[in-house]
DNA sequence: GCTGTCAGTGTGACAAAGTCACATACATTA
DNA sequence: TAATGTATGTGACTTTGTCACACTGACAGC
């Protein structure tokens, strides 16, 4: 239960279908979503799990991904605010168990909806079933991204298009990212990507050190991006 | 409109939903569908598309795939008899654009619904709903599979493990497919699936004529597919 | 200051996979 | 029988993944 009017105004910011909603939809989400922390490194769902809850995350980050049996892994996608783990919801609806991992990145800050409810609210809000059918959907635009990127797609072009995709605009070109976790997101092995980051360090495009990268030249950069 | 009772009842035996469905439901579906056949070849959605229909297949088969700049495919998922294009349905609900190219492989005979409709029903009928949401969880299992496959496992694991899954049983161990078509399902190239079958044959699991496979040692490749 | 300790990175050798440019082989029709 | 088009084979080469192990920077405890 959410009572505090600042509160209910923030979130209503923040996801677009409480504002088309009905005041009666309002009512009753704001009833039965409570609050939750989640701390970074905290998995959120493991594979194989029934879920229980739906989160919809207002701050921090979550990552899904695959882990493979030798211990590399995959990232499907991140949610941040305004979305939902909606595999987790895909998992409620169709009651099946959840494909892949999730983990806090950045502290969270969600609402937290019992399956039940999330099951219930389907058959009778519209804006609620929206919500959910645009963002099972999203998702899974997001992971045929993804098998077209690692079918396709040569690592040192990907790690060029990933460089300046998670730069931040305010950290004026330094990312700080270790090898292995810009691994798990492409998928592939720590030692590729070290060897590709060597490669664009030699052609001056970037400087790497211990745990950060900052990229020097991102038109460069984003050249390398391109076939051919 | 379909008003073959016969017709009906069979329909009806294949979407487990109709069964779940009231009779209003059932009736309104059968006067709004509409029948079409699709051949063999024939493109039902391709990528950027809007979708205007969404169609529940009744016999036949069609094949899901992405497509690269230089030529290279990779099978999604395959649609058939019960299920329906739910790429579509996705993109109808949150109209967004076909992330994907969609043929027809076998002979379909399907049921087609228009956008408005299909988007009508999602509001009015529960049972409707649950299929709608339910196969498109399936969906997004099947891609994420594909990632799995694609980014941890080896190509001729894969392989053998794609051999028996394709084998109708049926047809005591003979598959008639190109190396090419082989490639485009696993997402690699025809030279590579040429030299894992040449491999295979070498030890004697299989036997490779053109256009052809037989497993001749269907317990051998299934040992293949397991790791190490 | 030293000394571990550990996460992060570097490296070389090799195996697996993808690419390219062809050469052949088979099947169907002219 | 020739011709044509599809299917497959092959070698050389690049890219990617794997393995084993060496190195290095940062920080904790003494």
């Amino acid at each position: 239960m959410i009572s505090d009017p600042h509160h209910i105004e923030a979130i209503t910011q923040q996801f677009a279908f409480l504002q088309r909603a009905d005041e009666a939809f309002r009512k009753t989400f704001f009833e039965q979503a409570s609050l939750a922390r989640i701390d970074v490194g905290r998995p959120i769902c493991d594979e194989g799990m029934q879920c229980g809850h739906l989160a919809l995350i207002t701050t921090g980050v979550a990552r899904v991904y695959k882990l493979s049996e030798n211990g590399r892994e995959i990232t499907l996608y991140r949610i941040s605010s305004g979305e939902s783990c909606i595999l987790t919801a895909s998992c409620i609806i169709s009651a099946r168990p959840f494909p892949a991992f999730a983990i806090c990145e950045a502290p969270i800050e969600a609402l937290v909806i019992s399956s039940p409810t999330v099951k219930r609210w389907t058959d009778e809000f519209p804006a609620w079933r929206d919500y959910l059918f645009g963002l099972i959907g999203d998702r899974l635009g997001d992971v045929i991204s993804v098998v077209e990127e690692i079918a396709f797609r040569r690592v040192d072009r990907r790690l060029a298009h990933y460089l300046l995709q998670r730069l931040e605009p305010a950290e004026s070109g330094n990312l700080s990212i270790t090898h292995q976790a810009i691994a798990s997101d492409l998928g592939t092995s720590r030692e590729v990507v070290s060897r590709i980051l060597k490669d664009f360090e030699h052609q001056g495009l970037i400087t790497v050190s211990r745990g950060t990268v900052r990229l020097d030249d991102p038109h460069g950069l984003a050249e390398k991006t391109r076939e051919h």
